[in-house]
DNA sequence: CGAACGATTAGCT
DNA sequence: GCTAATCGTTCGA
């Protein structure tokens, strides 16, 4: 694991993510930390931003059943189905009232990779958790987590102790915005979900 | 009210 | 590279 990443619970200074900031700086504040969703997972090394303001955002039609999460409290998990078949993980987070939310794409496998392994039907590791639909099969995430908060139990986030080196580039399966470079991915990592260029 | 379409993935060519 | 799987939401008639 990356030597940025603060996996004890001891460590001298343990940074908490401000959710009160845009996506696209809350998502590169997560790159690099741990995030733990009962005692299992890794480092995030691939987020996404969205914001209510822009088309490709689940928020951008306004308020349905499906998204109130978005517009509620920050801090929360977003946790919607996509395709009909694949849950994904957001954390809500909130400037100048803006709806938006960073959207965890994808982590290197740290912690319980044998309860991954068996989640996932023993993929390999870099497909464990390459990929939202990957990613929330491996650490048991599903709607039942929708709207809870990401600073208690089963969550745990623990950021990067130094700022870890970032890459950019434009987001993964959207038709629209697709020229806004709001997916980051720590720098020179193999669990990527795609290359970035 | 029916049709189209996703912030995707696995499996096959 | 192509496509099936699968369902809530959105959009047009």
């Amino acid at each position: 694991m990356p030597s940025s990443v603060n996996h004890s619970r001891f460590g001298v200074r343990l940074r908490s993510v401000n959710f009160m900031e845009s996506s696209p700086v809350v998502a590169q504040r997560l790159i690099g930390a741990l995030l733990l969703v009962n005692g299992v997972g890794g480092v995030i090394v691939e987020t996404e931003a969205y914001d209510e303001l822009e088309p490709a955002s689940h928020g951008f039609s306004g308020q349905t059943p499906r998204n109130a999460v978005l517009f509620g409290p920050p801090g929360r998990a977003y946790v919607p189905l996509s395709y009909g078949l694949h849950w994904s993980l957001n954390i809500v987070c909130r400037e100048a009232g803006h709806a938006a939310g960073v959207l965890i794409r994808a982590l290197e496998p740290t912690v319980g990779i044998p309860r991954m392994r068996r989640r996932r039907r023993h993929t390999e590791l870099s497909m464990l958790c390459a990929g939202p639909g990957r990613l929330a099969q491996a650490l048991g995430i599903t709607g039942a987590l929708n709207g809870r908060r990401v600073d208690a139990a089963p969550f745990r986030i623990v950021s990067a102790a130094e700022p870890p080196k970032i890459v950019r580039g434009v987001r993964i399966g959207i038709s629209k915005a697709k020229e806004r470079r709001w997916r980051f991915g720590l720098s020179g990592s193999a669990f990527h979900s795609q290359p970035f260029r």
